[in-house]
This record gives structure tokens, C-alpha cells and sequence, in this order.
DNA sequence: TAGATTGTTAATCGATTAACAATC
DNA sequence: TAGATTGTTAATCGATTAACAATC
């Protein structure tokens, strides 16, 4: 592990190479070249080689990747080798969605502690936890020692929410809010906006598509449909996120 | 209106940019200069003016924009100025998140159907809608006209999701589903994955902090908090997101 | 006018892609 | 060994930043 910093978009792509040896080895794969993953995940050969070359060297020149061991050494990385507890402010509709996201157990995340500042809604159960009082943040989190929280909150409570978490050791957030928090340097953000992706997307119908329907024969080009039965699908449907 | 393709973090901006301008234009502030959007936002100035010359020219030298036409003009870019019906496939905890953001409608997104596969689901009520069958996806579309398609299903129902939708005319899919999916080039998709912004969150856990803890006195470099009353606060944060 | 701020150009920075010697 | 595929270097591409003439 070099000493250069490692491009935003490269940890990113982590994830989703993670994603992708995850579903190898439950089919039973063994190795992957480089041009396997690209033909799974849709990030190119050179690029994934290139963003595994910042943390050093993980395949065999002539073979390719061990599934397993390149599994091992990304979830080192990204640390999802140990539970991670995570504190959750706002027991709203998104929080509900957070509280029940099945995925996270499997990469060892865990929403360990839920709070909320509406009188009504402390005490309640909230999935599998109770609603805290938002203003026992700190004491509730020097028992859990959570270093990640997610803000569900409206924008205008945001701020003084990321204060508070930050007063309680927090170093990571995940901000759903609509609104840019002011941290200290020590503590990494990230936003996500459903309006800003919606908005890209909006501004995408504008543009004429440049790739016309003619040509277009249906067939995808690499990586066809699973063929699950439909009594399979309409199983694995039944459950939305 | 150049024919330069315009860089994907501009369109992003853009969406930031317009949040801050709709604040401003709340609290009575009729002209921002770049310098200002960059106290309020944290984009830089150059950036700002940068991003806009993608699409003209909207302010004037020595004075600065005006909020009311900056809103407008990029409320036309990014095509925010008139209705905007989605389908959301996924009557899950998330749909239903989704379906009670109360942002949507300011920027004229509408969810106009939802659709579940799950017979036990379809026909109830969900927020104002009423869970219909995916089987109907086309044909309810029909009637809606929808080009934008949010998909909320689990990961192995996504690409058959977005095949469906793709014969119902969508032109736009963001995807929450842990999946890459495989769309015709005139289909655009954006994907949203929890899983990832908290991995690359975890991942800076690991990373000693390169600001010392030394020096923070608290202070926030510029737009310190709003002085909102503890009871408008209260008031505020009384319904999460 | 003098001061402020824009829109744009050029310089810098950073990320992606292509190519290939090393090596299994 | 011959064929395949890695890790890395160099070339390309694209986005951000800085600087400044134009202009209100």
C-alpha cells in the first residue's frame, strides 16, 4: 500500500468489483481475469487493474484473480472485515427503508442505535430498536462508540444534527438532507440527493438521444438475463428493498 | 446553448446551485454574486461561472445574477419547469420513502403509479396510489406517458425490471438496486447504492486523519448556523425525512 | 469614473486508457 | 515452451483552477 492518495472514483469502483466477486464465488468461480470482471461489472480491464494497483498486487500474470482471496483483500480495504455499528438520526419513511435494508448485514454494517426529536415517536420501536431521544446522542453513542451516522432528517434540522454527531465522536457521515453541512476537517461526508439524480436525469430527456432505435436488436451485449424460472422471479420480487 | 457536451459534475452542480438560489429567493435575496454561491454552496466562484457558461451567459459584470432568473433559467436546463411523471417500480420500504418525499413535488416530480409484482401487495393503497400489477406496466404507461422510471426492487429482479420498463418507453432509470443494469443507448441510468457511499465512508475510517483535532475551535469557516429558535427547530426536525 | 464581477482563455491538475515488458 | 494475463508506465483525455480583459 503506496502512499498516493487514492482517487474518490476508484474506491467507489471498489464496491461494485466486490459486488461482482460476490456473486462469482456463490456460483461456485474460483478465478476471474481482469476482462471477466469487465465483461460483469462494466468498468474496464485497464481501469480495474489500475485501481487495484494502489493497494498492491493481487493476481497472477497468465491466470488471473483468486475470487476469494481478492474478496478477502477489497473488504480489507474498504474495512468491511468487522462490524460496523452505525448511528441513525430521523425515524422517518427513509429510515424505516434504512432500518429494514436487507444488504447491509452482509457487508457487516449495522444500524446500532436510532433517534429522533419528535416526542410522539421516542420510545416506539423502530424495527428491531427503540427511538432515542436525539438529545441523548452522546450518551447512547459512548456505549456503542459508532464512528459512522446517517442524517435522515428535513434540511433545515441537518446542521444542527451534524454538530451533535460530531460532538459524539462521529467521523463519517452519510447525508441525506438536501443541504451542504459544515464539519470539521477530521469528519468525511458524503451526500446523496434524490433530487440532484433525479435532475440529471430529467436534463438527459432534453438532449436528442444520439443513438437511434435503428440497430438496436434487443440483444444485450454481454452478460444475458439470468435464467431464472418466473415462479423464481415472482419469489425474489415479493420482498421490495 | 453551445453543442459542448456538458460534463456530468456540472449537471450535478446545477442541482446545488438551484438549491441554493430557492433558499436565497425564500429569504428575500434578489441578486448573489459567484462569490456568494461559493459561501453558500462551497463550490468555488470559478467553478460556478464556469458551469453556467455551458449554457450562456445569465449575470451581469460588476453586479452579479439574478436570483429569480437564475432560478429560472436553471430550472429550464435541467427541464424542472414543468410536470414531471415517474413510475416507481418496488412497493417496498423504500418505495414508500420514496413516495412520501415531500421535495419531489417542488421541482414538479411526480410518482404517478407504483407497480409490485407481489399479488398480496397489489390492488392496497399506497400513499396516494394504489399498488398495481407490473404485469400492467406498459399498458398503464400508456395513459401516463412517464419517460422516467425509478426501480426499488432487490437485485435480482432489477434487469428483468428494467427490461419491462424499457418497452413501456422510458427513456430514464435511477436504480437503487445493487446491479448493473444492461439498457438500449438511448435509455439513461443513474444508480444510487447505500452499500457504496458507506463503503467509501468505512474506507476513511482507516485513513489516519490528516487534519489534527489541533486548531478546530468550533468556529465554521463561513454561513454559520441559522439562529432558528429551539422550538422552530423542534418544529422542524418533528418529521423526519 | 472607480470598483466589482462577469465570461472566457490558458495553465494546471487528476483520472482514464492504451500499450507492453514481466511473468505465470 | 507458448499463450494468457498481470502490473505499470506513458499518452490521452477531461475537469478544475487561476488569471484577466471586458463590462456593468
Amino acid at each position: 500500500m503506496t502512499e498516493t492518495r487514492v482517487p474518490t472514483p476508484t474506491l467507489e469502483r471498489l464496491a461494485t468489483y466486490l459486488r461482482v466477486l460476490l456473486d462469482a464465488r456463490e456460483a461456485g468461480v474460483q478465478t476471474l481475469s481482469s476482462r471477466d470482471i469487465e465483461r460483469l461489472s462494466g468498468i474496464s480491464a485497464a481501469q480495474f487493474r489500475k485501481d487495484l494497483s494502489y493497494f498492491g498486487e493481487f493476481g497472477k500474470p497468465g491466470v488471473g484473480y483468486s475470487t476469494q482471496q481478492l474478496i478477502e483483500c477489497i473488504e480489507r480495504i474498504l474495512r468491511l472485515d468487522r462490524e460496523q455499528p452505525m448511528l441513525l438520526v430521523g425515524a422517518g419513511n427513509l429510515g424505516a427503508a434504512l432500518v429494514g435494508y436487507p444488504n447491509f448485514r452482509a457487508h457487516r454494517f449495522r444500524i446500532a442505535a436510532v433517534f429522533d426529536n419528535n416526542f410522539v415517536k421516542i420510545g416506539r420501536p423502530f424495527g428491531d430498536l427503540i427511538i432515542e431521544d436525539i438529545a441523548r446522542l452522546k450518551e447512547v453513542n459512548a456505549q456503542i462508540g459508532a464512528q459512522i451516522a446517517i442524517i435522515a432528517v428535513p434540511a433545515n434540522a441537518a446542521q444542527e444534527v451534524a454538530e451533535q454527531l460530531v460532538d459524539a465522536g462521529i467521523r463519517a457521515i452519510l447525508n441525506f438532507a438536501p443541504t451542504s453541512l459544515k464539519v470539521p476537517p477530521w469528519v468525511y461526508v458524503r451526500n446523496v440527493s434524490f433530487l440532484q439524480e433525479l435532475a440529471v436525469l430529467s436534463y438527459h430527456l432534453a438532449q436528442e438521444p444520439k443513438h437511434s432505435r435503428d440497430g438496436w436488436t434487443g440483444e444485450l451485449p454481454s452478460e444475458p438475463t439470468r435464467p431464472a424460472s418466473l415462479a423464481a422471479r415472482v419469489k425474489e420480487t415479493s420482498d421490495a428493498i
